[in-house]
DNA sequence: CTTGGTTGCTAGCAGCGCTAGGGACAAGAG
DNA sequence: CTCTTGTCCCTAGCGCTGCTAGCAACCAAG
C-alpha cells in the first residue's frame, strides 16, 4: 500500500515538473523552443518517458495552459481588490488581463491562442478556466444592460480583450498605443458619462 | 530583350501560380498541409525553386496574406454599399469581416495570427492591408465620439472583431451564438438609442 | 534464488524547412 | 559548326521535429 503510494506520489511530482519545465522553456526562449528532446533533457529524463504522462506535446500545452488559468483569475482577482465604482472595476480587470498578456506572453498563447484540445465553453470546461471567466463576468455584470446576455456580454467583451492582446503581441497594432485602446474599449463597455 | 522580357514573365507567373497553389492547398488542408515537398509538387517543380522566388515558407505565407487583403477589402466594401445609417454600416462591416473569416480560415490565418514578418502598423505596410483598414476606418468614423482617436478607435473595434473570430474558430466561443456576441459589439460601438 | 512485471532506456521512423553541388541546356564567340 | 560561358533547376542530403517499437535493467513477490 505505501509502496504503491509513494509511487504514484513520485509519478505525481514528475508529472508536475513536466508541466513547470515546458512553461518554464516556453516563457524564457517561446513555444519552439519547447521540444520533447530539451524537455526530457530539462527534466533528466528520457523521450518516451513523457508519453507515458501525456499522450503528446499537445497535452503538455493544455496541461500548462490549465495552470496558467489559476495564475491569470489570481491577477484578475486582485486587480478588482483596489478597484471602487463599476467602471474602475472593468478597466481594472482589462488592464489586469491585458498586462497579462504581455507580461506571460507564451502562457497566454498556450491558453487562448494555441489550438489546444480542452474543452472551452461547455460544463466539462477546468475548473480554473471557468473561474478566470467568473472574474471577468463579475466585472462586466454591473455594466450589462437591461436585457442583455450576461454569458455572452461577458464573452464579447474578452473578444475585445484577446483581441487587443494579440495583435498588439504579434505587431499587428503599436504597442505604444496600447493603454489609449483599452481606453477606449472600457468606455464603449462601460460609459463614465452620458455626456461629455 | 523580348527573350529577356519573356523570361521575366514566365517567373512572374510561376510565381503568381506558387502563391496561388499555396493558398488553395492551405484553405482545402490548413496550414499544416502546406509543406514546402507538398507545394513543389503541386506546381510541378522541386523544392528548391520555392528558394528562388521567396526566402523562406514565413515568405510564401506573407504573399498568401496580402492577396488576403485584397479580398477582405472587397468583402468590406460590397458589404457597406447596400447599408444605410452609421449603425447599419458598422453592423454590415462587421458582419463582412467575421464572415470572411470564417469562410476562409486558412487565409485570415495568414493574415491575422500567424506570425508574418510584415509590416503592419506603418506606412511601409503593403497597400492592399492599410485598404483594408481603411475600409473599417470609413464605417466606423461616423460613430467616434468626439475626442476620440479614430485610428485608434478603428484599432480597437477591429480588436473586437478579431477576438470574435479567433476565439470561435478555436472553439473557445460557441459558433452558434455568434450573432448575438457581434451585435452586442456593435451596440457597444454604435448604439442604436440613447435610451432603451 | 528465481520468477514476473514494471520502468525507462536506446535507437529508429517518417517527415519537416532549407541548402550545397552538379548536370543539362541555351546563348554567344570564334 | 565547335567551344565556352552562364543560367537554370534537380538530386541528394543536413539537422531537426514529434513520436514509437523493442529491449535491458531493476524491483517486489514466491
Amino acid at each position: 500500500m505505501t509502496i504503491q503510494t509513494r509511487r504514484e506520489r513520485e509519478r505525481a511530482e514528475r508529472e508536475r515538473l513536466i508541466v513547470t519545465a515546458a512553461r518554464d522553456l516556453a516563457e524564457a526562449e517561446g513555444w519552439d523552443a519547447v521540444t520533447t528532446r530539451r524537455l526530457a533533457a530539462e527534466i533528466e529524463y528520457s523521450q518516451p518517458v513523457l508519453y507515458s504522462h501525456f499522450k503528446g506535446k499537445g497535452a503538455i500545452m493544455a496541461a500548462v495552459a490549465v495552470r496558467g488559468c489559476e495564475e491569470l483569475t489570481a491577477d484578475l482577482r486582485a486587480s478588482t481588490a483596489a478597484a471602487e465604482g463599476a467602471h474602475a472595476r472593468l478597466a481594472a480587470v482589462g488592464r489586469a488581463y491585458t498586462d497579462f498578456g504581455r507580461r506571460r506572453p507564451a502562457l497566454y498563447d498556450a491558453m487562448f491562442t494555441h489550438l489546444v484540445d480542452l474543452p472551452f465553453a461547455t460544463p466539462e470546461a477546468p475548473a480554473p478556466l471557468q473561474e478566470a471567466f467568473g472574474e471577468l463576468l463579475k466585472a462586466v455584470e454591473p455594466v450589462a444592460h437591461e436585457g442583455d446576455d450576461l454569458g455572452l456580454l461577458t464573452e464579447t467583451f474578452w473578444a475585445g480583450l484577446h483581441g487587443l492582446v494579440t495583435l498588439m503581441r504579434s505587431g499587428r497594432l503599436p504597442r505604444e498605443a496600447h493603454d489609449r485602446r483599452l481606453a477606449l474599449l472600457i468606455e464603449r463597455f462601460a460609459p463614465r458619462a452620458t455626456t461629455d
